[in-house]
DNA sequence: TTCTATAATCAATTTATATTGATATGATAA
DNA sequence: TTATCATATCAATATAAATTGATTATAGAA
């Protein structure tokens, strides 16, 4: 009986990490916020009129994408620039790509 | 300024759509379930003990997925097996693939 | 019929997450 | 200094999801 996918304590840790992930993207508002941004750093500013979103709630859902490292942010002047976090974003990717491999056909 | 992400119905549809299923399968508990399932079509019976989970807890987990179509349920006996729906496995394995696309090199 | 195995369901609880409204911070401009 | 802009944070609330315990349903065996 295969065990690999409970009872290998690293194998665990992946799967909780990429779980964690996919609950970090699986919501509405980030994943049309990481939209946004996949075209290039924008300020809160630009950010929550496009998405009809309150600012603090943007900042919220900014702050939880970057407190889990999927983002970066650059300040300059009063503006916070978010940006996507290319490395992070591959890391999952690879991940992802890697959990379906055998569903792409 | 794109705007593709948010004020296109269908897009928006779309992305609320792979939320969906990625706040589905962002749990630990299912994404173990379906690695299980990946090596071939389980019952119950054969699940929870594999999994060091209640009964009630797994049916529950697997109903979850059932109704958003991600696995099948076969009747045999007293026994339910499941396994994984490979048409919607691939339906969100392209979606997710698309939308990492440029984070992959 | 009664017992057992398999599984689902329900109600209750716990835990987590999203959202809102109000306020605070810090920088710059007037 | 005061006003304003961009943003973050906090407390409160609302909403949703996970988990548990107990119960139910059903099929087959004794």
């Amino acid at each position: 009986m295969k065990k690999s996918c409970f009872s290998d304590k690293s194998k665990i840790n992946k799967y909780s990490d990429l779980a964690k992930f996919m609950r970090i993207i699986g919501d509405d508002n980030r994943l049309r916020i990481l939209c946004l941004l996949k075209d290039g750093e924008k300020c809160v500013c630009e950010i929550y009129p496009n998405l009809d979103m309150a600012q603090n709630l943007t900042s919220s859902h900014l702050k939880i994408m970057l407190d889990f490292g999927l983002i970066n942010v650059r300040q300059e002047w009063k503006k916070n620039y978010y940006s996507i976090n290319k490395k992070v974003f591959k890391k999952y990717s690879l991940l992802l790509k890697n959990f379906f491999k055998n569903y792409e056909k």
